[in-house]
DNA sequence: CGTATTTGACCAGCGC
DNA sequence: GCGCTGGTCAAATACG
């Protein structure tokens, strides 16, 4: 298409120049044209990914809504009393804190009902990591969804003025007083925040994922002779979320490792929003993933990831350089076609690793020619 | 000149 | 206690 138009372009000037510069001229618009192309055709096989496993986590969230909804109307045939269900799946926090937290969603989401729901229907609370918070009705619809945001700042807001002075010790400025109380506000003790790491065929390491980073520190570890880069979100000025971008291998010039820590504390564009909705949903399979392995097949059919956790940072890697695409598996594709194996260390050990491997379409969405 | 990036120094956590 | 390492800071530098 690019390459018709320049060709096109190029015959109108045939006048003076030489045939041998004229080909010379082609040939390097050529190759410039096929470079072009093959960015252009990676680029659309990224975005198609990223919307293939946004639609997934959608149909999973409608799929688990409807589900909950038919088990608690079970349980008040059973003359149970229980009507309100807050499921929330976040990033490295304890229970007890989950627990505060479902009480203050709920307080939040009950004074958001006398405001702005006066019908007082039933509600049932999503809650996602880094910062993506699903709030459904019965009936998701996108009004209500939009509403995320709102809550997942007013939560946080209240856990700043409720929470405990963090322990660090010559912290330097008021500024970084600030973000250490930000940062730490969901780790629970011994165990920092949960990461998620991507790998993603991508030659550009500042890939664009929706948001806007700021470059503050670039290490380069014994371990790795790669550089490692730091970013920290620019979208707000003290938004905690951070994000390490490496290179995969020396020789490896196509594929980088980013990985996200924290929640965004402002709204974020829809394109952020779908990454954090995906990433999100590999996040929480380190809360879901070990007591409910069958769950696990809703998330991110379509690549290998692995998840692990350990005393430092759980971990959530998803692999987007290793599609694992099986055409048979099409039709059934999402939710019962999805080949899932689940292994994890017996030995007792302070850490625990959990290997899934899916097997799934690489890209359900069609492949549009721009 | 304002903003973003680079890079050496510093600090905290961890293992020995 | 000491050294190593990852992560962050902040002054210097580059860039538009």
């Amino acid at each position: 298409m690019i390459k018709e138009e320049i060709d096109s372009c190029v015959h109108p000037l045939d006048g003076g120049m030489a045939e041998s510069d004229k080909e010379v001229e082609l040939d390097a618009t050529k190759a410039k044209v096929d470079k072009v192309r093959v960015e252009n055709e990676k680029l659309k096989l990224l975005l198609s990914t990223f919307l293939t496993e946004y639609n997934s986590l959608q149909m999973h969230v409608s799929n688990v809504i409807r589900q909950q909804h038919e088990a608690s109307m079970k349980l008040d045939d059973n003359g149970h009393e229980d009507l309100d269900v807050d499921i929330s799946l976040t990033l490295g926090r304890s229970e007890q804190k989950i627990s505060k937290k479902e009480e203050q969603v709920k307080k939040i989401i009950a004074e958001n009902n006398s405001i702005n729901n006066k019908e007082g229907s039933e509600k049932k609370i999503w809650a996602h990591g880094l910062g993506f918070w699903i709030q459904s009705f019965e009936d998701l619809d996108t009004n209500q969804t939009m509403m995320l945001d709102d809550v997942s700042r007013e939560v946080k807001n209240k856990n700043v003025e409720n929470k405990c002075l963090s322990s660090r010790k010559d912290v330097k400025t008021a500024r970084n007083e600030d973000q250490h109380e930000l940062l730490e506000e969901h780790e629970q003790p011994g165990l920092k925040k949960t990461r998620v790491c991507v790998k993603a065929p991508c030659e550009d390491p500042s890939i664009n994922d929706g948001c806007q980073w700021r470059k503050y520190g670039q290490k380069t570890a014994k371990t790795n002779p790669l550089p490692r880069a730091y970013y920290r979100c620019s979208m707000s000025s003290n938004c905690p979320v951070r994000k390490q971008v490496q290179r995969c291998g020396e020789d490896d010039t196509s594929a980088y490792m980013t990985t996200y820590e924290g929640n965004h504390d402002h709204p974020l564009p829809m394109e952020a929003t779908h990454m954090a909705a995906g990433t999100s949903a590999a996040a929480s399979l380190l809360q879901s993933g070990a007591s409910s392995s069958a769950s696990l097949s809703h998330f991110f059919p379509f690549h290998h990831f692995s998840v692990s956790t350990t005393n430092s940072h759980p971990t959530v890697t998803l692999d987007l350089t290793q599609p694992n695409y099986d055409p048979n598996q099409l039709p059934n594709y999402p939710l019962s076609s999805s080949s899932l194996s689940f292994s994890s260390s017996g030995r007792p050990s302070p850490s625990k690793s959990h290997t899934l491997s899916f097997s799934g379409l690489r890209s359900q969405a069609p492949m549009n020619t721009y």
